[in-house]
DNA sequence: TCTGGGGTCCTAGGACCC
DNA sequence: TCTGGGGTCCTAGGACCC
């Protein structure tokens, strides 16, 4: 009966995944406390990850660069390369993959394997070495891994999460209760702040309490994710992997920047908007997907925030349109001083083939579209741009009013 | 104690229909 | 007409993850 065969669950989490890759890139930086910055420049510009050597001197991840370089006067910031970290990613998962099919990735620098049907089952401490020792050889000396094993993938991951860095531990069945007393709510996957207050309003303070708390109970005030919680604390996990071959397509696509001060002027804002419908329109085109809603978030100066979202009869993948619906529900928020503004375009599909619109116009429209594409693949991010119109008859309907005389006729 | 930018899933409640 | 109950669709918002 396979039903009864014990699954072997591998969970790699890689150290200080971002700053590690910077310093493997930039071997000056080796050995010195290195800080991964994103956002903007000056006071909004937060670590995005730290370096051993700066997490050894109190600097965290997701922290302001104020308070870093007060812990840390001699910190080096770097900024944030993300195609590179996920170039790197790539090389990890390749390993990976060597050693089982079933392979979910879970993030950026997380992933889960499942070596039960695989000929390592027998041996799983012998793969996890080696795949240390290939991520060493092949992706590069500084770049080190963590890596919990276990019968499910929430104990998998509780080990990894509770012995790195640079861990291998292995937990087999019988072994869950020694794993779970070694851990705090705080430290399942799971249980964040708001969720840790509610659970402590039901009496429940530590593991041992979850695990023997009754489940109708915590399923009344927290819905199914406190029962999975329960199930958790009693090391039952039966969730299983999303392996990356057999992958769904992603729920939503969306893009947010956080300004760098606060802007109050509708105008201003509105082509902030624009652009990030622009880069949504982009992604959700180049990936082959069209969005049937289209979903705004603003957070205000005191981070208080509103979202509206809109469901269109049919989907789109084109800016001018998600810009225009955009309009609609920034028109229906508060009218505040704005810090951050979010677009996203969610409930996708995959975009049909379809054979050239018999209407002129809308092949214009089409062919203007692409070529706007090609440029801007080609020479970066908006280099076409704002100012652009697709096609006379289209202008009518969606061209946003403030754009101005910046034209290009067709 | 207010931190960026990318996501996921769940739930409450209103609108609407029969 | 203001009265039931059940179902579905939709939106706003909450909470979590890295």
């Amino acid at each position: 009966m396979t039903a009864l065969m014990e699954r072997v669950i591998l969970h790699l989490d890689m150290n200080s995944y971002f700053a590690t890759v910077e310093q493997q890139a930039h071997p000056e930086l080796r050995g010195r406390p290195v800080a991964v910055a994103q956002g903007r420049s000056g006071e909004r510009r937060l670590a995005i990850a730290a370096s051993v050597e700066a997490k050894a001197r109190g600097v965290r991840t997701a922290m302001r660069y104020r308070e870093a370089m007060e812990l840390c006067p001699e910190l080096i910031w770097v900024w944030a390369d993300h195609h590179k970290y996920q170039e790197v990613s790539k090389s990890l998962l390749r390993i990976l993959s060597d050693f089982s099919p079933e392979l979910e990735i879970f993030s950026v620098d997380e992933a889960f394997l499942d070596l039960t049907r695989t000929r390592r089952q027998s041996d799983p401490v012998a793969a996890a070495k080696l795949i240390k020792s290939r991520i060493r050889a092949e992706v590069g000396e500084w770049i080190t891994s963590s890596i919990g094993i276990a019968p499910n993938k929430f104990l998998a991951k509780l080990a990894t999460d509770l012995f790195k860095p640079d861990a291998l531990i292995r937990i087999r069945k019988g072994e869950e209760r020694w794993l779970l007393q070694h851990a705090e709510l705080e430290d399942f996957c799971g249980i964040g702040r708001r969720i840790h207050k509610r659970l402590e309003l039901l009496g429940i303070r530590t593991v041992e309490d979850l695990a023997a708390a009754d489940e109708r109970i915590v399923k009344a005030k927290l819905g199914i994710n406190g029962v999975r919680l329960v199930w958790a604390a009693r090391g039952f996990d039966p969730s299983p992997l999303e392996v990356h071959s057999r992958r769904k397509d992603p729920q939503s696509m969306g893009h947010e920047t956080t300004l760098p001060e606060n802007v109050f002027d509708r105008a201003e804002l509105s082509e902030i908007l624009l652009r990030l419908s622009e880069q949504v329109g982009r992604r959700l085109r180049r990936g082959g997907f069209r969005g049937r809603a289209i979903h705004l978030r603003v957070r205000y100066a005191d981070f208080s925030h509103d979202s509206r979202r809109i469901r269109l009869g049919t989907p789109t993948d084109d800016t001018y349109q998600i810009f225009a619906e955009i309009e609609k529900l920034f028109a229906s928020v508060r009218y505040a001083p704005v810090r951050l503004l979010a677009v996203t375009a969610a409930e996708l599909s995959r975009t049909e083939w379809h054979p050239l619109s018999l209407f002129p116009e809308e092949r214009v429209a089409e062919q203007v579209k692409e070529a706007i594409d090609r440029v801007n693949d080609r020479y970066g991010e908006f280099t076409l741009t704002r100012g652009m119109i697709p096609a006379k008859s289209v202008e009518k309907q969606l061209m946003p009013k403030h754009f101005g005389n910046k034209r290009i006729e067709f």
